[in-house]
DNA sequence: TAATCCTACTAAATCGTTTTAGTAAAAATT
DNA sequence: AATTTTTACTAAAACGATTTAGTAGGATTA
């Protein structure tokens, strides 16, 4: 079955290609083709059932109508969520979106990245695992249109799209001091040099600092993507095997603090009874688990859409080498995994505080 | 910033681009190519960065290396978990992936397919929307390869991979039965067409009748997938608006159970004390929610799999038109959205027992 | 009547690969 | 010395669209 090209349209009319494209293309009239010749063209095109090989087109034009969404992990909703956002704004702008998982793994992203670019994508939006910048550094020099979201790199400046990690960390971790939380433990997500992850970590440690209270690696857990289930068993298990250790846990991202509940459910740990717990990144189970998770929540599908936005910015005024970013505001989703008291149920113990 | 090409590095070495274009494909030693000279042209070629222009050879081969995923909502669990699978094996196999939402929209669909086509994917995977044949009886005569997923149509075969939808519909409301649940509300998707509600609905409604059970429409709700949570509300009003009318409810996918849970909650109804609820589709919620949700579980990564490799299979032998389909077993998790008694708690009111 | 303008087209180059058919020169064979 | 074989390449077409520069022929104008 072969396909119909503009070649067969033409011969069939017997008229050139050029004309066939220029009504195709709706420039009939600019280019002064005769109205019953325009109407015998699409007729034919539709008897034929033609239709544009983006391929040729997109080789004739330089451009391929298709940007990249390159994502740490995409079943997890998170990202599934800027994805579905990307697709739709993209799809609104006659563009499609390839879209691929990297599964944190720094080497993968760049044959991704590659692939992408040999494949011509006219743009990327990627959530980057890489601690080096040679590559958006490359990417720069070649002023090919990129935008960077959730995490950034720090000693590089790049078009970037996230959140208040920062403050949305530090409010988190103030909320369980001010409910009586003292001995607060961290658990952040490996690698530990992403820019989100050490912003929240900051947050964590500043919050703590500025209530006089003492941070302690003890208490900070870095859990390795590849094995996120077992990892945090292993330290919950460290956490609460020796008495007094942690009485509240701070989880950077969804996926460990859902790895985390089913930890402290077999180890019959109740929440927040034993424990508080507030995570990092709101998912609907947080709703609806037992108890309900108290979260920072991010505006997920908001971040998709900036992203597009200042992607299709620069892909269109690509004179300027203006660096664009957005940080978005986050919010306390306050639920069932903070004990909530005005006073302090537990008197902050001495080796907690600093000095 | 020009992009390199085969004729830049033919030129800064006085080749031809045939030469280089033998050697960059591993084809040196087979074409005859002087070793020295293919040092040289791999030296030059790493020198400048080159990048193959993946649209250029599509041209030229007539094929893209790219496949297309179609699925209804990609921000829905089931799918992305589904869309993760296929990118991984298609990437092993050096094929891109394109996924697209239809948001269950079969007009949306007809144009994301089209789309993709004039984008020259080598195939389709399809969780398809349509009611009507005509777009894959298009598709089978031109010979193009594609694999339905999830759902199929019931007037037309087609290569297809899904479950075991009408056993998994009917054990999960026996189990409802068996555990003396009589009033047994149906929640389903709209549009109610789609043959694995069908399926799942059959076999409620059989399950039903082999245990001398009523099947009242009264009992059977169609939710719109454009408004599950505002009708979810409004059914289940309904439902337990008139006393004794539903004891029990079995949702048709995990969306819809979402919907439900968090109504009930609003509603204050008790599960499983007030009414006993079981899934069709298994997510992660389910296992942390208050209380659990039994659910019927899917083998949803192995959908993907199975998927990828029909369509592989149909991609390279091409002779035959042999229609291939594939069902996946799916599984009942027991958790605590059921009362469990041997004996029947309720006994089971007249006006339920069919004659 | 010649020059100009307008209408309705077309020829051919181009994008960057791949691939077929071929060739020039050197080496080997008769 | 003539022929064949081998080595190491190249020319050019092809994929299917877009686009620039152009033309043929009729109508209008000076």
């Amino acid at each position: 079955m072969k396909k119909v090209s503009l070649l067969d349209i033409a011969r069939s009319l017997n008229v050139s290609t050029s004309l066939v494209s220029f009504v195709l293309n709706g420039q009939g009239d600019e280019k002064g083709i005769n109205s019953k010749t325009q109407q015998r063209v699409l007729a034919k095109a539709r008897e034929l059932n033609y239709k544009p090989n983006h391929i040729a087109r997109g080789l004739r034009l330089g451009k391929s109508n298709t940007i990249g969404l390159i994502v740490a992990d995409i079943s997890n909703k998170f990202y599934a969520r800027i994805a579905k956002r990307v697709e739709e704004l993209a799809g609104n702008n006659k563009y499609n979106l390839i879209i691929c998982s990297t599964d944190e793994n720094p080497e993968k992203e760049i044959e991704l990245i590659n692939m992408l670019r040999e494949r011509q994508v006219d743009g990327l939006i990627i959530s980057t695992t890489q601690n080096e910048t040679f590559l958006f550094t490359q990417l720069k020099k070649e002023q090919f249109p990129f935008v960077l979201i959730d995490r950034q790199l720090s000693r590089i400046k790049t078009n970037y799209v996230g959140v208040e990690n920062y403050s949305g960390a530090y409010n988190a971790t103030d909320l369980l001091i001010r409910n009586g939380y003292s001995k607060i433990g961290l658990l952040k997500i490996s690698p530990s040099y992403l820019s989100s992850v050490k912003e929240r970590e900051k947050g964590y440690r500043d919050a703590l600092k500025n209530h006089k209270l003492k941070v302690s690696n003890k208490r900070i857990a870095e859990i390795d993507y590849e094995d996120i289930d077992g990892q945090v068993k292993q330290k919950l298990i460290d956490f609460f095997g020796s008495p007094n250790q942690v009485n509240a846990l701070f989880s950077v991202n969804n996926r460990i603090t859902v790895a985390c509940l089913e930890c402290l459910k077999e180890m019959q740990i109740k929440v927040p009874e034993d424990v508080g717990l507030i995570s990092f990144d709101d998912v609907e189970l947080f709703r609806f688990s037992y108890p309900t998770i108290t979260a920072v929540a991010q505006p997920t599908e908001k971040i998709g859409e900036e992203a597009v936005r200042l992607l299709f910015e620069i892909m269109n005024e690509n004179q300027n080498g203006k660096i664009r970013q957005k940080i978005l505001p986050v919010k306390i989703v306050e639920r069932g995994s903070i004990n909530k008291s005005i006073e302090i149920i537990e008197p902050i113990l001495e080796d907690n505080i600093i000095n």
